[in-house]
DNA sequence: ATAAAACATAGTAGTTTGCTATGAAATGGG
DNA sequence: CCCATTTCATAGCAAACTACTATGTTTTAT
């Protein structure tokens, strides 16, 4: 399914500032910026929104910066998408016109309910520790490649 | 999550159309748009898309209308879904631009290919039987409220 | 003071969504 | 044969959303 780039771009930012996390240093955006090759500006307004959702704490001014709240394994790919992405978990309540409720409510329950619970569990079993480690192992993999 | 109008027009149609399912009657479009209070220029299109996706049949002229293609145990949320939402399961293959491969190949696999597995599986679990049979509980239970 | 950073708000081109409009093609009933 | 009824096809359109860019304003270490 489609995930848009504000998703995309929160979860390789959280997962470029894990790679860093345990020096403890801050991280500012145009680091980042240039790491992914994603606009600053742009970028901005991600942080925004992972800053409202407690995700990063930041500090202002020269030397500022950014840095993860919690630790990569205390949080997960759903924590970041929930706090961009909003087309993924707005409950936007309507599903059918007034009339057939019965197929209305046969249908929050069995498809769309069922299908925001499944999302939620398969992206909560996935954090960004896991990210980091797989981002680690196909970096090794490719130095082997040419090693060989 | 965000289901489309086309998503949840589907599967509202293809229930109501399963309701009468037994009687092998043919049924019109203008007929469903009344009953479930939608559009029928609208459902037009909606039903090109089920029709192309081989979910129903269709005669024209007058007399004519829709069929299901396959009884209602052997249709799932997902054929129906998948027939008429793009956004939800178009492959969009970008994540980030092609700098750090590594996070790019972590977020696809961890993330991206496990949620659409996820979604997957959650909605070829669901009937369009299944479906029909909550609705006709539901339809049930309001009436032994009234009863009571 | 000044440069470097976060933070805030507004604008904008392009795409998608949810619909309407119009008409063509097919088909059974009179 | 005619005609009402239906599916089928294409085009248009306003509103919303997406993915950015622009332009600042704070804040703070040096």
């Amino acid at each position: 399914m489609r995930i848009s780039a504000k998703g995309r771009y929160a979860l390789a930012s959280v997962v470029s500032m894990a790679q860093q996390y345990a020096t403890g240093e801050s991280i500012t955006l145009i680091s980042i910026s240039e790491r992914l090759g994603i606009s600053k500006i742009y970028l901005e307004q991600v942080f925004s929104l992972l800053k409202r959702a407690e995700l990063v704490t930041s500090v202002k001014g020269s030397q500022g910066g950014y840095q993860l709240a919690r630790a990569p394994k205390q949080i997960t790919a759903l924590d970041v998408l929930a706090a961009v992405e909003t087309s993924l978990f707005d409950r936007s309540e309507e599903t059918v016109p007034e009339k057939a409720p019965e197929i209305e409510s046969a249908m929050r329950s069995l498809v769309f309910e069922a299908l925001d619970q499944s999302v939620s569990e398969a992206l909560i079993r996935c954090t960004i520790e896991d990210l980091l480690a797989a981002a680690e192992q196909h970096k090794a993999a490719h130095a082997v490649m040419f090693y060989i």
